[in-house]
DNA sequence: AATAATGTGAGAATCGATTATCATTTCTTC
DNA sequence: GAAGAAATGATAATCGATTCTCACATTATT
């Protein structure tokens, strides 16, 4: 069973240029990306991949658990591995590209009202990246 | 001046009595509302007001500098009032309703990678509301 | 009351993001 | 190398959110 899992992934693999190229600059990156951000990664840097291929991609990952969607950086959808540590993220109002931080906040039990579940959170600092603020 | 602007003022509040609904409910809503969100409201309460007016008075609002709007809750944007305090929102995964928070967190400078300007910051609860928990 | 200016509602049009389609290509198996 | 399975790319179709259009209603001005 595991033997057969593993010869399974290895073909997926081998077929699968693509798909696992997209993967590779996913995890790569240095914080979590939308699809269309991907997709100009690698047209950039000449790798030619269709923007489907890339959706492809993106889902198939969520659904197999190795990828998770991250909401609530701007607008649109990005994705980023499912084994990073708990994170958070940097958006940078100019270039509008989402970093990942380390570390977390404290004080957050106590702003939970009566009554309510908090199953989880998520901290987002804005402003200026390093680049940004190097070329203003 | 002061004067004209309050003659002004008061002129506009009389023709514009959908805009003012729309207004008047999201200050007395308890968390940030989406164009659709708000609209259903009204809707809901007897109020024959059109989704276009909604987004007309939203729009004016930011415009005007007396609403704010916010992203990051799940998908799509919210507004709100801009003379509240500075808070954080708790969004329910049951009902989407994001509720207004109060207090803050510590420990966010020690967050921002070094080069970085931090120009603001959002925090997000994610769980359970107490009208969900209870009907669950 | 007549006229002009502004506000409104309903639905069409638009926009960006995502998904679906399909012909072609690549890989696997035999 | 032939046949079948899966992957890919281009682009059409779809979707939800937002904006636009325009006829009509309301309010202001004279």
């Amino acid at each position: 069973m595991q033997r057969a899992n593993q010869q399974q992934r290895a073909k997926q693999q081998q077929r699968a240029k693509q798909r696992l190229t997209v993967l590779r600059a996913l995890s790569e990156a240095d914080g979590p990306l939308s699809a269309k951000e991907l997709w100009s990664r690698l047209s950039g840097s000449g790798e030619r991949v269709g923007l489907a291929t890339v959706y492809r991609a993106l889902q198939r990952g969520v659904e197999e658990g190795t990828l998770e969607s991250v909401e609530g950086l701007g607008r649109g959808v990005r994705y980023e591995p499912k084994d990073r540590e708990h994170h958070h993220h940097f958006l940078c109002s100019t270039c509008d590209h989402a970093f990942d931080l380390f570390g977390c906040v404290e004080g957050l039990d106590s702003l939970v009202p009566d009554g309510f579940q908090m199953t989880g959170h998520e901290v987002v600092l804005l402003g200026t990246c390093d680049a940004c603020g190097n070329a203003a």
